[in-house]
Order: structure tokens, then sequence, then C-alpha cells
DNA sequence: TTTATATACGATTAAATTTGTCGTATATAA
DNA sequence: TTATATACGACAAATTTAATCGTATATAAA
């Protein structure tokens, strides 16, 4: 439990290179060459953060992604939502109904845990872990 | 992703079940009809809490379980990795070998965030989040 | 001493989630 | 016009998690 996606794991990788060769144009090929990932889901992964604006992307030929400035200061909760929505340790945090309904027990602990792990990836920027 | 699995969750509810009811024997069969969880994965999760002494275990008819005075000063960290195994977001945090070898670029990363969030369950007990 | 009921624990199956693939559309540089 | 890049939805495979099954052992009470 806790573990990171694929899909963040294939993101950060990305990003990092990308902020390492910042000026440069680089296609999901490239990458996907470069770190041994499948290509189609890099490709999916980058097109979510573009849409996000986190990467800038080009289209065509000599087309590719570039890092953009925005990258530094995004949170990781931010990231992590970009990728995989809500972060949640469990669904009813976000009000998913419940199973146990009036029987529940946990939902001060549940909140809690929930709140301490927002309230760090929020005060954790990209930038704070890449040193 | 960074979802709490049912043991964990299971097991949070017993352990604030059996903290509200301090000198009460509570057997498997009660909680799991209390709360509508499944009796034997309830079982043997408690089971896992019993020889980590978070809980004590009675055997033979009349038996069940108690809460012990360690339940209030088990951090999260040690709650989790009892039910669970070690805290990691990625495998390689633990030297599982890795898929990306010498091309891997984001091992500080990786490590940074899973060492905030051992950090982080280090320093919150299972009293902390309760009240 | 027998019986009923509790925990203990390994093996297997079912369900859910995650990961990866396939196919097609669209943009654009050469 | 063509080749090559991103964009995006639908589907299949693999992995992980959740639940079930079966059996052994301890023990209080009849």
């Amino acid at each position: 439990m806790l573990k990171i996606t694929k899909k963040v794991e294939y993101a950060l990788i990305a990003i990092r290179h990308l902020q390492e060769n910042q000026d440069a144009l680089v296609s999901v090929s490239d990458l996907s060459a470069s770190y041994g990932i499948p290509k189609e889901i890099l490709a999916k992964t980058l097109q979510k953060l573009a849409s996000a604006n986190i990467v800038k992307s080009y289209k065509g030929p000599t087309g590719g992604y570039k890092a953009s400035k925005k990258i530094a200061k995004t949170t990781l909760n931010d990231f992590f939502e970009i990728l995989e929505g809500p972060t949640a340790i469990m669904d009813c945090y976000f009000q998913d109904g419940c199973d146990h309904l009036n029987s529940c027990n946990i939902r001060t602990p549940i909140n809690k845990i929930n709140d301490s792990i927002r309230n760090l990836f929020n005060n954790l920027t990209l930038a704070d872990i890449s040193q």
C-alpha cells in the first residue's frame, strides 16, 4: 500500500529529463527509448502534464515536449492529482459513500491521516525533491 | 494510489472498538457482525496485531481480544509495517532491484518523498489520530 | 472427559486495480 | 503530399488486493 503508480514514476523521469535539458524539444520516442518506458503510456502521461501546463507540447515532425517554468513551483499534491486525481487514503475522504455507514468509527483517524499527508504534499514542491 | 488497504482499515476499526471498551474481551465474531467485516480476514489481521503485542488474545470459548497499553504509543509507521511490511512508495527504496538500472534519474526524488512520508508516520501515534 | 467455541495459520479462489496495447484522429514541418 | 509528432478513447493482460476454505490447537463449561 501507499505505492506510487507507474504513471507517476514515468512522469517524474520525464520531468527530470526535460529539466536537465531545458531548451531541448524531446519526443516521447526519445524518452521511451532512453528509459525503457512503454511509448503509449508515457505519451498519455505527458499529455496530462501538458494540459496542466507542467510541460509544453509541440505537434508535428520535429515536435515533442519542453519543460515549462511552472514545474519547479508545482507542489507534489498538484503533481499527483494531475495524474491520479484527488489524494485520499480512502475514497470516503471525498465522500464516495461509505461501506460501514452509521457503524463507522474511524472517520476521525482517517481524516487526520489524510490531512497530514495532504499537508505534507502541499508543502513540498518538485524543486524541493530534486536537490 | 497511496490508498490504505482493507487490512489497515479493519485493524483501525478493531483497535478503536477495543480502546473504547477497554476491559472487555471481544471476539472476532462480535466485531465482524458489528462492523460488517469478513470474519476470516479480520481474524488474520488481529492475529498480526496480537503477535506484535498491539492487542492481547485469549483462546477458547469466552476468549477474544483486548486492547493492550501499547496501542496508544504505537506509531503509524509501526502500525502499517506490522500489517503491510516496509513503508515504501517504490520497491527500490528497500533495494529490490531496479527496472531502469543505470538510466534511473529519479532516485533522489523518490528517496526524498519516501523519507518525508516515513518521517511523518514515525511522528504520529495511534493516540494522535484518535482525538 | 466430552463438547462447543474461540484463536492460529496456510492454501486457494475471486475481485479489483493497475499496466500495457491497439486503433484512429489531428497537427505540422519538410 | 508525405512522414512524423501529439491527442485520445477502447480494450486486454498482468498484478495486487480481498475474500474464502480447510484444518489444527487451546480452553471453558457441561
